[in-house]
DNA sequence: ACCCGAGGGACCAATTATGTCCCACTAGTT
DNA sequence: AACTAGTGGGACATAATTGGTCCCTCGGGT
């Protein structure tokens, strides 16, 4: 491909001719990004977001506008089409430039992944992101789901997410959306139903609730399991054809379970780092905890032809690190923090 | 060509995300070209050179050295391996960027020449454009030249440059080099017979020398024409296959011709703005002024099969213009800031 | 009608860039 | 061997630019 290699050539050259090239450019990304995927926004809102000062926000914007890439309405900042072209055509020369392909394919191997989709940025610092990695999980939805397929989706703040940024699909996908774990915690639109009624509204499908709280003791939980709906809707996850879920850390999820004081300290006592369907794992993907959960379980897996991971932000990579080593996922989809820690 | 375009694209992709790219890739080219030709050369005169600050240059020599472009030797900056390869690439790249190709279409059109070379910057500014275009020049006749030619050269401080940066030639021409002109003026290495010698040597070829002033007057020149040395050089002159020259403004060249009062005003009445081979034109390329000359004639150009013309630097531009309307001149060699004034 | 958030204006402090000069060392010349 | 010129690196002060902070008027949404 000699394409490819002048590509590559003169990004090389760029870089060692100015060697703060990479950071130029990513600056100028990160800005345009968050003003596609918040658009309209204010300044000051958008600097909050990009945790930068409103000076300094200012005055990349006014660079943006003055080539045309971005405008002002009374309501905000937008992106011209040109913005948004030259967003998407930027996108791939910074990944050029950051080795994001040779990034994925060493997490992919080192996990004994089908695949890795990495986004720029690190979701801790930059909410936009996050944005672009659910973007990028609905893409993968797209890619993969076929008419008469089940997809089980849990709930949480990225699968709202990835939910919010489906537009409806050029072609319908006739299949059915159901919630990978009961109801946990008190956020209507991170509920695994909401997620999966969502989805199944921007796909074209259908989708089935499960009405149990998804932290049940076993002794509450049997009883529910005799309902023929109840029973269904639990078959049909347990048969999904693909999974698309969130990965917590270990502390955030405890919280979101309202777990008791006691279990509390158990878990911080024994190093938990993550958690994924009821179970709390620790840094070698050693399971540490389980709790009594009504949806799918960690050995589910093996049964559901693809499974999709979506996770971003420093902060989470020691819990992403451990899951992936505790279970058989197919794809991840993560952003350039976390990658750049399950690389080293 | 999709490799072309894909350059091209990332190169104006760049531009619209960092409209001030040209400036600092332009920036490092300068610096850079000025070591190589200049090398070693010391961070002070390197500053003078460029007229540039000192504490300016040694932030950006910081830098390449960091790089592994440059590296100091007690004699001064020199260029690495990786410096001057990283050089030549860039040049590649800059002159995309700056359109330099669309200019040289443009001129050579507009002038009728059969090519047009540029090279980066503005001689007025920057020495080392001028050493860049002499290599330029050096080129052009490593590929013109052909074994039983006659080159004729004339003097001045752009063709002594042009005989420096000739290195000997991968494969020898046996050539003659005769001078253009006689004496003219009191620098021995701008003659045009010092020239011709040093050409003549590093092209492997042999040369001959005319021992006369260029400025006489008719009645002393004519008996010197009986010589048949003398007659015998000037034969091969005005039988030159190649012809290699610079340009002068009416005011330098006056003053190197040493002319008397009265024709000085004569000259600055008439608006002359440059000269060649003794003839002395305005800005609309009509001739003011005739000064008797041993050498070439103007008319006798139309007997040259290639003529090169050589100049650069804004001060230039105006003669430079001139010339191109009054004479048949096949190629040009100059530099971008004579460009962007001849395409006006 | 009211309120909130928008962009543009403005001022000031902090940081970076640039100018200028000094010193010890080395290489070249006499 | 002695001397000189030019070198790179150090250092400090000044100028310019960047970034932070806050204010004001206007327009849109409720």
């Amino acid at each position: 491909m000699p394409e490819k290699n002048s590509v590559e050539m003169l990004l090389e050259l760029l870089q060692l001719v100015l060697p703060n090239l990479e950071e130029l450019l990513d600056e100028r990304y990160r800005v345009l990004r968050a003003i596609y995927f918040l658009q309209p926004i204010g300044r000051r809102a958008l600097s909050d977001y990009l945790l930068t000062g409103e000076r300094t926000v200012r005055n990349l914007v006014e660079e943006l506008k003055q080539q045309g890439l971005l405008q002002t309405t009374p309501l905000g900042l937008i992106t011209t089409k040109k913005g948004s072209d030259t967003l998407w055509l930027l996108k791939e020369y910074i990944e050029k430039i950051k080795g994001i392909e040779n990034l994925e394919k060493l997490i992919a191997q080192r996990y004994n992944l089908k695949r890795t989709i990495i986004v720029s940025g690190d979701a801790d610092k930059d909410l936009t992101a996050k944005k672009e990695m659910s973007a990028a999980a609905a893409r993968v939805l797209e890619q993969e789901l076929k008419n008469g397929m089940i997809l089980a989706v849990s709930g949480g703040t990225t699968m709202a997410m990835v939910a919010d940024s489906m537009d409806t699909f050029s072609e319908p996908k006739v299949v059915t959306v159901v919630p990978a774990r009961g109801g946990l915690g008190e956020d209507v639109e991170k509920q695994a139903n909401t997620v999966a009624a969502k989805m199944a509204k921007s796909l074209g499908g259908s989708y089935r609730l499960l009405h149990i709280p998804d932290v049940l003791e076993e002794e509450l939980l049997k009883p529910l399991l005799t309902s023929s709906y109840i029973n269904e809707v639990i078959d049909k996850i347990k048969h999904a054809d693909i999974l698309l879920h969130g990965i917590g850390t270990a502390e955030e999820m405890a919280g979101r379970r309202s777990l008791q004081p006691i279990f509390l300290k158990k878990i911080q006592d024994s190093k938990a780092v993550g958690e994924a369907f009821g179970y709390y794992f620790d840094a070698e993907g050693r399971i540490v905890h389980t709790t009594p959960s009504a949806g799918l379980r960690l050995e589910d897996l093996r049964n559901i032809a693809i499974s999709i991971a979506v996770g971003g932000g420093v902060s989470k990579a020691e819990a992403i690190k451990a899951f992936l080593k505790l279970a058989p996922i197919d794809i991840l989809v993560t952003d350039e923090g976390v990658a750049r820690k399950l690389a080293e």
